[in-house]
RNA sequence: GGGUCGCUAGCUCAAUGGUAGAGUACUCGGCUUUUAACCGAUUGGUUCUGGGUUCGAGUCCCAGGCGACCCA
């Protein structure tokens, strides 16, 4: 009895190495792989064929009564996601791309299965974890409880995990590492991974519809000497051997149309653009769009186009064209309603521009509608947009198409053929969002350079979203452009609509986050040459220039490096980085 | 750029300025119809970071980091 106790104890504090950790349990986990190893098998296999998909057995055997079974083999492979290991019996859940399925685990049957694995029940029942890819070979069985589960005979760990996975109840629900481990999250919450398949099945459709029209997808280049086609700042990288500065793409218009005048007469390009700019629920640095042209064709061509990419994707992807939007019943059935620029903030403001002479009326009743109007606006163009952003967009719930811009904001559109001023251009909205844009592009090759230039002596003044002058593509002007219509559709807006996402992170895999800064860890200091040298704590080491000894002396006082760093040095100072 | 809120165990969350806790997961034992399995036991912490106030700080103050939402 003494001798058994003893035993126990010892036993007990053996058991009580610590093992909730997440080191622990990776270590833990470690030592499954090395044990698995050694039964000859091995944690990291090559291949499993398969025969079905979870969710595709589910269906198959819907009407399979409690207890009934089917002899027919089936192969199946997954994510061990749920166990629930019995003495001689255990319940898997496992979760493939489609869905998820329960495995029966007998220990009389896989033993005689498996004859060339001694314990091959014991070794399940040991060495998997939740979190584990399991293959599995064997019969369909409904349980008596009404569980469809596949009778497993034969079974192979795929691939062991190391990490576990976050609470089966409560999941993950921090926004921040359902960004940063998106992989986490797409394992936990199958509605993530929804709205990616949806996403997919958004762009196929838009292609398919394009194809079935005779439009041919070109890629054109993401890296430009010049950035140009929308008013946006850029992203700016360098190319070592050409030694010559570039832009990442904030369009793809300029190029496209060049396609154009090359004499293709129906072109798009959905893609990845970039524009430097701020982060939030509706944007994201780098953003899909699809810009397609259409040549002999106007902006009233592309709102028939547009109405049919869009609905049809709806169609496709959700089977009805009346959707809910958090909260909002969106009626998607075309033809949408077509007002003009002018008679919208008439209707919501009660403002009619058409009745004012100057700007400086224009901005006194503006300002008298609590229109607050910014300094660089000035011009009576720029004031009805400026009244339109302000007051309009938010009410443009259903679709709305938007018709007849000022000229003065349009630098790419051809001038409206009755209305002078304005140019023949519309924006789609939807839920109070921007979604398309569309216009006659201008083919005026000297009406357009006279309108960069306008862009150009802006940027030259400062304005970093203004577009410059790319020669090439007035040259391309120059050699012709045939009347042509032009739409821009913000696809991950679209997909945010058609997956009820109000966010553009949760339609983008991996959206762009801050990476948290390197800290400053020690410092040196040249009183000659007044160049600091700082190492960070991620090991990369920058000289700061011309920094006084006393700033240096400052910060080497200071109670935290870092801080002091961060608030007086970082950004008053000019660097290079030396490692 | 401004404002509000948040950050504590792998995950989800507690904790009047006074011993940092629960559920779950992990580990060990038991169990052939479970499905948030169950029963029993053990374990697990840089309370985002750096300062400050205090006899004493997860909590109060200052600064910083990251995130969410709102506004411009």
């Amino acid at each position: 009895m003494a001798a058994d106790q003893s035993q126990n104890k010892a036993k007990a504090k053996n058991n009580a190495q610590n093992t909730s950790t997440l080191e622990e349990i990776r270590a833990t986990r470690l030592e499954k792989v090395d044990q698995l190893k050694q039964e000859g098998l091995t944690p990291y296999a090559y291949k499993w064929e398969l025969t079905h998909q979870a969710a595709e057995l589910q269906e198959k055997y819907a009407d399979l009564e409690p207890g009934e079974e089917v002899e027919t083999e089936v192969k199946i492979a997954g994510r061990i996601i749920a166990r629930r290991v019995f003495g001689k019996l255990a319940f898997f859940n496992l979760q493939d791309e489609s869905g998820t399925i329960q495995l029966y685990l007998d220990k009389k049957r896989i033993q005689s299965q498996m004859p060339d694995l001694s314990s091959a029940f014991n070794i399940l029942k040991k060495y998997t974890d939740v979190g584990d890819i399991l293959g599995a070979k064997g019969t369909i069985k409904r349980t008596e409880k009404g569980e469809l589960s596949v009778y497993v005979s034969e079974y192979a760990i795929l691939t062991k995990s190391l990490l576990p996975l976050p609470d089966k109840w409560h999941g993950l629900t921090d926004t921040e590492k359902r960004y940063r481990q998106r992989y986490v999250d797409l394992i936990v919450n199958p509605d993530v991974r929804e709205t990616f398949r949806r996403r997919a099945k958004i762009t196929a459709s838009i292609r398919r519809s394009l194809d079935e029209q005779d439009f041919i997808e070109i890629e054109t280049p993401v890296l430009q000497g010049e950035a140009g086609g929308a008013d946006a700042r850029p992203f700016v990288t360098y190319h070592n051997t050409l030694q010559m500065e570039l832009y990442l793409r904030i369009a793809t218009e300029l190029h496209l149309k060049r396609l154009i005048v090359g004499g293709f007469e129906k072109v798009f390009e959905l893609g990845r653009i970039f524009r430097n700019e701020g982060v939030s629920t509706k944007h994201n640095p780098e953003f899909t769009s699809i810009e397609i042209y259409q040549a002999y064709a106007d902006y009233s061509d592309m709102m028939e186009l547009t109405e049919n990419l869009i609905a049809t994707a709806a169609q496709d992807v959700l089977g009805t064209l009346k959707l809910i939007y958090q909260e909002q019943e969106i009626d998607l059935t075309p033809p949408w309603r077509r007002v003009t620029m002018h008679e919208i903030v008439q209707e919501v403001t009660g403002l009619d521009f058409n009745n004012f002479g100057t700007f400086e009326e224009g901005k006194k009743a503006a300002e008298q509608a609590e229109i607050g109007v910014p300094q660089d606006c000035k011009t009576l163009g720029q004031l009805l947009n400026e009244t339109f952003e302000q007051k309009v967009e938010d009410t443009l719930i259903q679709p709305t198409f938007i018709l007849d811009y000022p000229k003065e904001i349009s630098p790419l559109t051809k001038p409206h053929r009755s209305k002078p001023g304005l140019v023949e251009r519309f924006e789609l909205f939807i839920v109070g969002r921007e979604t398309a844009n569309s216009f006659s592009e201008l083919t005026d090759p000297i009406d357009q350079r006279e309108r960069l230039e306008l862009q150009a002596a802006k940027k030259a003044a400062g304005d970093l979203e203004a577009q410059g002058v790319d020669e090439d593509f007035l040259a391309a002007l120059e050699y012709g452009m045939p009347p042509t219509g032009g739409l821009g559709i913000g696809i991950d807006r679209l997909v945010m609509l058609l997956t009820n996402s109000p966010s553009i992170r949760d339609v983008i895999a991996f959206p762009l986050l801050k990476s948290s800064s390197a800290v400053a860890q020690s410092v040196d200091y040249d009183a000659e040459k007044k160049i600091l040298n700082i190492e960070f704590n991620n090991g990369s080491v920058y000289y700061y220039n011309d920094v006084p000894e006393s700033v240096y002396n400052e910060l080497k006082n200071a109670p935290s490096l870092g801080q002091y760093f961060n608030q007086f040095i970082r950004d008053k100072y000019g660097c290079d980085r030396v490692k």
